[in-house]
DNA sequence: ATAAATTAGTTGCATCATCAACGATTTTAT
DNA sequence: ATAAAATCGTTGATGATGCAACTAATTTAT
C-alpha cells in the first residue's frame, strides 16, 4: 500500500530519526572503547563548553537544544563525575555558571579525536558536495519545524 | 576554532540530532492538538501495526529499530490504552501476536493524516529532488553505522 | 533421544527527556 | 517606588531507552 511506504520506510522522520540513533549508539560504543566513561549527552554538553567555558545553563540549553530540566540532570551527572563546577554568577544571582574541571580538559583532544573519527565513518560512500547538500537540507527541514515549535 | 565548527554547528550528528527531535516534538504536539493521546514512540508501532496487522513483538522491534524490552514497555502502555491486544501465537508458545483494537482501527485515518500534515511542513523550501537526495544520502549514513554497530 | 544452543518476551537497573510547578532574583511598566 | 512580568535553576511526575539476566519454549546437533 503506496501510503505507508511514504509514512513510514521512505519518510524524512523515519529515516533522520533512525539515522540519529544508530550514530547515538555507535559514538556510545567508541567513547566506551576508548576508555572514556561519557555517554553521548554528557559529551553533547561537554563540547559547548570545550568551545567556551563559563557558559550559564540557560545558554547550554539552549545551544543544545535541550530542555533545561534536562541540562540541571546532565549537570549533576557530570559534577559527580569531576568533569564541570557550578560556580554562582555574581553579576546575577539566578545563575550559574558552568566550567569544566582539570579533568575535563584533559580529555578534551582524545574525545575530539574519537568524534573526529566517527564523522569519518559516516562518510563512508558519500561525496563531500553531497555531505554539504544533505546538512544544508537538513538545515532547512529543523528550521521548518523550529518555527512551528515556536 | 575551525574544529568545533566541523564537530558541532556543522556535524552531521548534530544536524541528524537536532532535526530528529524538532520533527518528533512537532508530531507530539500535533497529535496532541488533534485530541490524541498518543505519543511519537507508541506512534511508530501502531503505523506499522497498520500496515500489518497481527506480528509478533520481535518483529516490531526490528522495524521499528528499536530494543524488544522498549516494545514490551510501549505494548504495556498501548494494551492500558485498549488500543493493542497481545494474543499468545498458537503455533509457537514463546510469541504473542500483536493485535490492533477497533479503537485503533478507528483513529488509523485521521493519525495518518496528522502525519501526512507533518510531512508537507517539512517540504517548505525544499524541491522535491533537493528532498530525495536527502533521504538517498541518509540511508547511506544509516547504512555505514548499522554495518559497524553490527 | 536428549543435551546444548537459540529464541521470545519480561523484568531490574541505570540513564535520559519533557512538562509543569515552584522559589529566588531581576526586569519592566506604571 | 513598587507591583507585575519574566527569567534562572531545581524538583517531581511520567514516559522512554538500552543492556543484561532470567524463564519458558523451540531448534539444532550429536
Amino acid at each position: 500500500m503506496e501510503t505507508f511506504e511514504k509514512i513510514i520506510d521512505s519518510s524524512i522522520t523515519y529515516l533522520v530519526g533512525r539515522t540519529s540513533r544508530s550514530m547515538i549508539k555507535r559514538l556510545t560504543n567508541k567513547f566506551s572503547d576508548a576508555g572514556f566513561d561519557v555517554s553521548y549527552e554528557q559529551w553533547s554538553i561537554l563540547v559547548h563548553l570545550y568551545r567556551k567555558d563559563g557558559q550559564t545553563q540557560q545558554e547550554l540549553a539552549n545551544i543544545a537544544v535541550k530542555d533545561k530540566a534536562a541540562i540541571t540532570r546532565l549537570l549533576n551527572v557530570l559534577e559527580k563525575k569531576n568533569m564541570v563546577l557550578r560556580i554562582p554568577d555574581r553579576s546575577d544571582k539566578r545563575s550559574k555558571l558552568v566550567y569544566l574541571t582539570h579533568k575535563a580538559k584533559a580529555f578534551k583532544r582524545d574525545l575530539i579525536a574519537v568524534v573526529e573519527e566517527l564523522l569519518e565513518e559516516a562518510d563512508h560512500g558519500v561525496e563531500p558536495h553531497e555531505m554539504a547538500q544533505c546538512k544544508s537540507t537538513l538545515n532547512k527541514i529543523f528550521s521548518n519545524f523550529d518555527r512551528l515549535n515556536l
